[in-house]
DNA sequence: TCCAATATACTACATGAGTAGGTGACGACA
DNA sequence: TGTCGTCACCTACTCATGTAGTATATTGGA
């Protein structure tokens, strides 16, 4: 798999490891919000998920508890997440911007901002 | 359930029922992509569940096959998916936009092709 | 040196999605 | 009227995800 999938809550963890850089499951797990926050073993069940799928990978060990760090890239794994989204509506990103206004969740500020980024960004390549 | 999540393939099926209009469970097979068209009765399994989630109703029998017809329109259900999704981007549509560009999922031609379809509408209201 | 605290590693279980087989009923038709 | 094909319905299996308990290992401190 060169990008696994990865859920909604393996998605919060990496969050948090690319946030933190390397750093043990608990301070992971103490690092999610205090609402809801899930069972030690639980992230620990997590982060062994994330490790098989070569998502994070065991850089050391400090006293007995094993310090992590994310092996894929925040970008590359938004990617996987936009191009899974994009292929409902067909894998080209129009007929989704058109969702996103009949929705209403886009403003033509939004469109004015994203813009913006995008020639500044063209303008410096 | 108001809004009730509907998966990748049940989309799928519920696509053909908002092309088809009233159909049966054969119809909706038949209508499905020669490549990978999964068997009678998954599409049947499937239907049934999406007519649990009130997606989905059925209003006649014609011989002794039932006909089925959408109850969730097309944009409700597109809401929810990207409802879904930008949830992950923190719930705003910014965020996306800009992970839209930096994947080069996004080009400047598209935008302008959105922002017409948005000032059309806006015209028109 | 020995114990209490903490982490590890393993196991378990529910739910949802996707897939499909089996069985019995029913209607067309020869 | 007996056979065939189709459909409804039920059941079951696998895989991913989310959640957490438990038994064992390790380790730092009294």
């Amino acid at each position: 798999m060169p990008q696994p999938k990865i859920s909604r809550f393996e998605l919060e963890l990496m969050e948090q490891l690319w946030k933190l850089g390397q750093c043990s499951v608990r301070e992971i797990q103490e690092a999610l919000p205090d609402r809801d926050r899930p069972a030690y073993t639980t992230v620990q069940t997590m982060i062994y998920r994330l490790e098989e799928k070569k998502a994070v990978r065991r850089v050391k060990k400090i006293g007995n508890a094993h310090v992590f760090e994310a092996v894929l890239s925040k970008k590359s794994v938004y990617r996987r997440l936009i191009d899974d989204f994009l292929d409902l509506f067909g894998g080209s990103a129009q007929p989704m911007m058109a969702q996103l206004l009949e929705s209403g969740k886009l403003s033509l500020a939004d469109f004015k901002a994203a813009e913006k980024t995008l020639r500044d960004a063209e303008k410096k390549s």
